[in-house]
DNA sequence: TTATATTTGTGTATAAATTACACATATTAA
DNA sequence: TTAATATGTGTAATTTATACACAAATATAA
């Protein structure tokens, strides 16, 4: 091949996790390199010769954060070639989202290593471009929760009713009917109620926990039914 | 910067016309050198150093097809590393839309050139994995047009209402009710009926013209109208 | 020139979906 | 034991979506 191209391709990863104190979160690393060393930025590289994009973020991810991911999808490319003051980079970016106990087990050992949780209204000033990738990455969580089940993949396994709600209106940040919600989201018929109730956690009646059943869903997917919130 | 890394980075663009009669065609080009000499592939090509992605795909746009562009985003980075039978390279999709008039300047001097339009229900076997990515480009469309006034970038400026609802009962590959149609569509607000009328080709009473406003639209989103349809 | 075929233009009644709204119940904390 | 806090539940009013048919303007064929 005649080219003589030279331009390197990194993907970085946007990763969110969910917590009912602390709101959307997202994962970041403190660089230990120039440039932008010391500045906090999205956990991300280069990526191997013949290593596919995804294999390249999970391998990263590990490697900068040892964090068990859940979801993962492609978010945007970003080619502008200034974007690295060194050199044409290209970076192929990620989203992706962790269970909220995979959440509480990275924010137990913070300090520990330089990746740590930023609840989603107060990140600091990131590397690169790195702020504008994050902007985009929150739009698109806050557009797709609405219309594609992935606000599951932010909660527990089994969860009450009540954090799907706070999910919810957080993200959308606008208050919710309960009644209305639930009638909605249990029309959907993807979510099966469990006997087990929810352990308490202060005052307040305990709920009923819940379960996000996939199988169903992409049954129902299959026959035309159309997911919105 | 220490890496060794030698993937090379194309752009392709998938664009999309539409036509009446030969409803929504893709332009295609023969390509002339091996691999896969002779075979159909969406038009693309390598970026060059310091180029930017969207700049590239108008490039490569000019130089094997020639056809003005209306309307560009990004579709998707296809990365496998053997999606090139030669060595690794990463493809960033593009995709696009044309006006009907721009259609036909193209559809008009075929056989001229190796580019060609063809419709998406017809399209023969292509080069690489392009088959993979237009599968993917025709189902953004589809979805996209539900949600985003992208649909007008099909048409012609002033255009009949039936061709609107040709060009969504085609896509949406259903059948639509003109009167509920065309009830939801103007109560966006965001279409202009023209005095003049259109000119007949064949029997049939003809119809109003109509202009889509996008400034109107642009207003309206911003005071966060959903368009949908 | 007249009749026929073709396409556009229009409104209302019915059904379905969304919204607004308040009090009883189960628990913890005082 | 009482107060505070969070969960659980139904109905009426409003809004939105759907189903549906005939008159008007043109081209074409008789």
């Amino acid at each position: 091949m005649k080219t003589t191209q030279n331009i390197k391709v990194t993907v970085d990863a946007i990763v969110f996790g969910y917590h009912k104190e602390d709101g959307v979160s997202v994962l970041l690393i403190k660089r230990r390199y120039i440039p932008f060393k010391d500045t906090w930025a999205i956990p991300g590289g280069f990526v191997l010769d013949g290593e596919s994009l995804e294999d390249a973020v999970e391998r990263e991810l590990r490697e900068e954060t040892g964090i068990r991911i859940n979801y993962l999808e492609q978010l945007y490319t970003f080619g502008s070639p200034t974007r690295d003051p060194r050199e044409h980079v290209l970076s192929v970016a990620y989203f992706g989202l962790v269970k909220s106990d995979a959440y509480r087990d990275l924010r137990a050992n913070t300090d520990a290593l330089d990746a740590k949780w930023f609840p989603i209204e107060n990140v600091p000033t990131l590397a690169f471009d790195h702020s504008k990738i994050l902007k985009i990455a929150i739009e698109r969580l806050q557009s797709k929760i609405r219309y594609q089940p992935i606000g599951f993949e932010l909660l527990d396994e089994k969860f009450p009713f009540s954090d799907l709600e706070r999910l919810y209106s957080t993200l959308l940040s606008r208050p919710i009917d309960r009644r209305n919600f639930k009638k909605k989201v249990m029309s959907l018929g993807i979510l099966e109620e469990l006997s087990e109730k929810a352990k308490t956690t202060g005052a307040g009646r305990p709920g009923n926990l819940f379960k996000f059943n996939k199988a169903i869903y992409k049954e129902l997917e299959k026959k035309g039914m159309h997911f919105e919130l």
